[in-house]
DNA sequence: GAAGCGCTCGACAACGTTGTCGTGGTCAGT
DNA sequence: ACTGACCACGACAACGTTGTCGAGCGCTTC
């Protein structure tokens, strides 16, 4: 039994391959494919036995190159990366409503790189998906607006577009962070450590700007060396905020704006023997938020929920609504576990 | 601005058109498109500032169509779930490797369904993707046999073929629970508890038998009460230990067999108050597992290694090897943290 | 019995591209 | 000045399919 493809392997059995073998014309070979009304039940299965014999299989596309309502059944979905709970999450609740409609998923991951977006965005054009969602890497996307001109449904994911005028879906950053902020300060912390992405990422941006304004709003003022903005990894997340309490006055509690700086925060606290010491609330759920010690409170998007909108807009989009964009803006809730509510010592 | 793509929209340039506005024939264009020589410059730089000027966009599909060697640079990713943690970072490990030979991923969840196997099959097939990577629900994939003939490279990932014989790539669960099984026995355990998920699912049932054999050879017996096999979520895990804990003679030790059954009998655990009293190893490491108090102790597969291997095996049947099946199989590798290393009573 | 209708089915063009081959022009060599 | 080689480019067929239209047949209807 060979074991691979083999280059010099006979060519695909074809709709003509088929209607020869059938002893019917090729035409016909289709309808049956197509579930076409027009051929006698006797024929039918005449096609279908030929059809099973030689293994035929439909060539999506030259059938897609051929009509004249091209459907590829395939979108593209780039997200930051597939790797990571929340985009692996969203891209599953995205495939369970997609699934319904018979559309497949293109999954890549951009890592923040705008030129990784622009590079992929091209290849899925070229690819002639019927749609894309798109967790933006770039600043701008105003070179999405001929693509989506030219009939390309478009939907932003977490973060808003720029520069083309797109439905999204996103999370109240703001707001959600605003709530961690105020949930801290009620049970009396006055220096909370601020853990954050790169601000220039629009949604560790709104949750920065959050944070501060509830600060500013309870008359709390935010030292420098409480503040780390541009943690890109755990790693680095850890490194600050253990640099943070070997300070002379460190801090009572902390937020972590993203799931992965919440995971190298915990790390730190572990590592000082301060888990139960210093409060902490993050920014994102994750899988296992609930069993630490003790169990993290974090601001929650739901990502199914999340999912659902993207396929809802989507899909009015592929069935040919022309309004202009839809913004849906979804709130987060605090989900309240133990460590954002240990009280300043 | 309109929002929408709009079924009524203007069909998108063809190489025909842009043909028309550089004032060549659109066979010129296809060479500059292509990169292809016999072009001077000057008419190189006019048929891509009409190209620009028209925001034409290759299509992949004619172009595959015609070609002599379609090459569709896409292959088909079947996994149990892209939202756990086990498929997303294989999913992700693959595409850092697909990605260099500029290939996208079609990614999909099977969730155990046979029959979700094979109509995904048959729809990436019906796509002409190029390879096929797949951790399989079904128990015989003959059915993908006349598809491999027909030339397309399949890599199988985690579990093995059966009635196919196509390359794959899985880690010794057998051993690893073994291992897991001698690590718990060495530390004095006798009652241990063993949670899996449905035997008949290959992995399960190979890290159940070679968590048995581990007791056996040990002489150590494993009654019936202390076995729960069939544990299809974190939920069942987690009611399964806690029935377990309330017995009068309660296990003194658990093996999870799924990282999903560790966090339920984690929870389990917790709720139980029995964390530090109970030892616990899993199989599967996951994102926070040394976070937990005490730390789970796992039986860890590199999943990035297991996704470079599948590239490369895919990657040696898409250059025309025709060899026979290669089958690698990863050790997997005890990493102890603390939980596992717990004594009995 | 002729006309008309409905039902199967096939011939053919077309989708947007690449592969093959032919044409016309330039240029070096004699 | 003439040949031949080479280069740039275009005409055309082909990939596997669907859309359009018309042919052939059996049936009903007056």
């Amino acid at each position: 039994m060979s074991a691979g493809k083999g280059a010099e392997s006979a060519p695909r059995p074809t709709m003509r391959d088929v209607a020869a073998l059938a002893g019917v014309s090729f035409k016909t070979v289709s309808r049956v494919v197509n579930d076409e009304p027009g051929v006698s039940a006797g024929l039918r299965l005449r096609v279908q036995d030929a059809a099973e014999r030689l293994n035929y299989r439909h060539n999506l596309h030259a059938s897609n190159l051929r009509r004249s309502a091209p459907r590829t059944l395939t979108v593209g979905a780039l997200l930051q990366d597939v790797g990571n709970s929340f985009s692996a999450g969203l891209l599953r609740a995205l495939e369970n409503r997609l699934r319904e409609r018979g559309i497949a998923v293109l999954a890549a991951s951009l890592d923040e790189e705008p030129d990784r977006e622009r590079g992929l965005v091209r290849e899925l054009v070229a690819r002639r998906v019927d749609g894309l969602v798109l967790m933006p890497a770039t600043h701008s996307q105003e070179y999405l607006e001929s693509d989506r001109r030219a009939g390309m449904p478009t939907v932003f994911v977490d973060r808003l577009p720029h520069g083309v005028d797109a439905d999204s879906v996103t999370v109240d950053n703001h707001g959600g962070a605003a709530q961690a902020a105020r949930h801290l300060l009620a049970q009396g912390h006055r220096r909370i450590a601020l853990l954050s992405d790169l601000v220039a990422i629009e949604t560790a941006g709104a949750r920065v700007s959050g944070f501060r304004a509830a600060m500013a709003e309870a008359g709390v003022d935010q030292p420098a060396e409480l503040v780390r903005l541009g943690l890109r990894s755990t790693g680095a997340a850890q490194a600050a905020l253990t640099g943070m309490l070997a300070l002379p006055d460190p801090p009572t509690a902390v937020f972590a704006g993203r799931n992965e700086l919440s995971i190298g925060a915990v790390r730190a606290l572990r590592a000082a023997g301060a888990s139960r010491r210093v409060a902490i609330v993050g920014f994102d759920d994750f899988p296992l938020a609930d069993v630490l010690e003790p169990a993290l409170t974090v601001v929650r998007q739901d990502v199914a929920r999340v999912g659902d909108e993207v396929a809802r807009l989507l899909f009015a989009r592929l069935d040919g609504d022309t309004s202009s964009a839809v913004h849906v803006v979804l709130a987060p809730s605090l989900v309240v576990r133990g460590s954002g509510e240990i009280p300043p010592p």
